[in-house]
DNA sequence: AGAAGGACCAGTGGTCCGTA
DNA sequence: AGAAGGACCAGTGGTCCGTA
């Protein structure tokens, strides 16, 4: 492993038989030590896919200020010999992993996916320094920049569609770890997919957010891990609807105090107390 | 005055007399009305410039998301007969007034300017209370949006170019408002223009930022009528700049209380301590 | 089918420069 | 010449959809 420790993690499935040796040693502490994984399944590197799919792809269209980055590419041969140098590969997607649990196969895990979000703050905070150093201003939030920062700095997994996409799960993981788990073993068990774990998080945040005065930005904000990231669109809409909801409810039946009003027929009734 | 009434302010100067007769009573309490200044000008109204520069210009290319604000130009005859309605015509120049005085002629006053500021401040709190009932995410700066909204509720004087150039003596006003005034006073009496008196700002500025840790995010910050304010990009550059010369000047002589150890002649001193 | 991420797009921050 | 502001532009937040 050369230039990039991190970057060559995740490139191959993680061999059952090696990562069960060394699992106690690196789960413990409950923090993984992803770089340590990497070192394990970098021998094991098997086939790689050669690809086509040119660099010169259309030029962009603009591009002026960064610095030289294309050169990187020669990175690419990490020891495995071959005539040419193959396109690197996608992320494996991830499945719903429990806590701790380190995923087998051409699978990434979930506490793999948090750990991405940590990556991101790290990055941040490196962005942040070289911006006060120069004077520049300085970005409170996992911005572009950061992305492309993080890119150049070879954490190539990092990307933006994928932090956002997940950002809420995140959140869940912050705010309320236990519940985070506990849908995570549930859902593992059920045999369903990320998709839908994804979409499960969802509720448990509303939930949080109905307790806190539904202000959600507030609550993001108030979180310094996740004080960072922008709150997703759609968690914000979740919110803002059941908001409107329960001020519906209320004005006609009231809260808690007079659940006993609510047995009588409504036609909107109380979503997601609890 | 029918539709927008802050919109009629400043289209023509103001009268010596009316003005002398109502400047106490308008300055008392050192907030200028300027709604009713506007009302003494709107009898003044003398030439309107008819210009052509057709509404149709060019397409500006995008345009998806405003609702219907074109129509408004038909507001545009506010009493003053004339067979065809004249183009809005520019605000005044800024001159360089005292605190408190009203400017004569054609010309607007620095205190008109500050009051542009804290108008802003009003449009951007009602964008935000829209935005937290529509469940939008809630603007913390004057954005464009902002400006938008401005421009769509009649104060077609407010704009981003002119209130970005300002800011800096805004910020001034508002975190230093003795040291505003005198330079105000100093540079009406030598007579001159507003360009010289805006360069002069930012000076007293940057020794403000020294004094505090440089950090001039932070005093922007701290100051309520100042964080929905962007940095200007020229300020924070000068105080970058001082804060390096003065970094050089540390480390080779020392700050008031260690000045003693700079005597050593020391490889790395400490910086930036006081 | 389920999922990762390149790449696009509307609207942003920033300010130049054609205008008066 | 000095100044106001329309309009442009590079880079943003957001996420779709061609890809694997």
């Amino acid at each position: 492993t050369t230039t990039h420790p991190l970057d060559a993690f995740s490139q191959e499935g993680i061999s059952e038989e090696r990562v069960q040796g060394e699992k106690e040693v690196v789960l413990s502490r409950g923090g993984t030590n992803w770089e340590m994984v990497a070192m394990q399944q970098q021998q094991q590197q098997v086939h790689r896919h050669e690809r086509k799919k040119q660099k010169q792809q259309q030029q962009p269209q603009r591009r002026k200020k960064m610095s030289i980055e294309d050169e990187e590419n020669d990175d690419e041969d990490d020891g495995v010999g071959g005539g040419f140098v193959s396109e690197r590969q996608r992320e494996h997607p991830f499945i719903v992993t429990e806590p701790g649990e380190v995923a087998r196969g051409k699978k990434n895990g979930l506490d793999y996916l948090f750990h991405l979000y940590e990556l991101c703050h790290d990055f941040l905070i490196q962005v942040q320094n070289l911006a006060k150093d120069c004077g520049d201003k300085c970005p409170t939030k996992v911005t572009n920049q950061v992305f492309r920062y993080a890119k150049k700095s070879g954490a190539t997994y990092i990307n933006k569609p994928k932090m956002r996409h997940y950002v809420h799960c995140y959140a869940l993981h912050c705010l309320d770890e236990e519940t985070s788990n506990a849908i995570r073993r549930a859902f593992k068990e059920r045999g369903e997919n990320v998709g839908a774990w994804r979409q499960a998080c969802y509720k448990p945040l509303v939930t949080i957010a109905a307790r806190q005065g539904w202000d959600i930005d507030a609550i993001f904000n108030a979180n310094p891990r996740l004080a960072i990231w922008y709150v997703p669109t759609k968690l914000r809409q979740l919110c803002h609807t059941e908001r409107s909801a329960a001020a519906v409810n209320t004005s006609s039946i009231g809260t808690a105090a007079n659940a006993a009003a609510a047995a009588h027929h409504l036609p909107f009734s109380i979503r997601d107390s609890s």
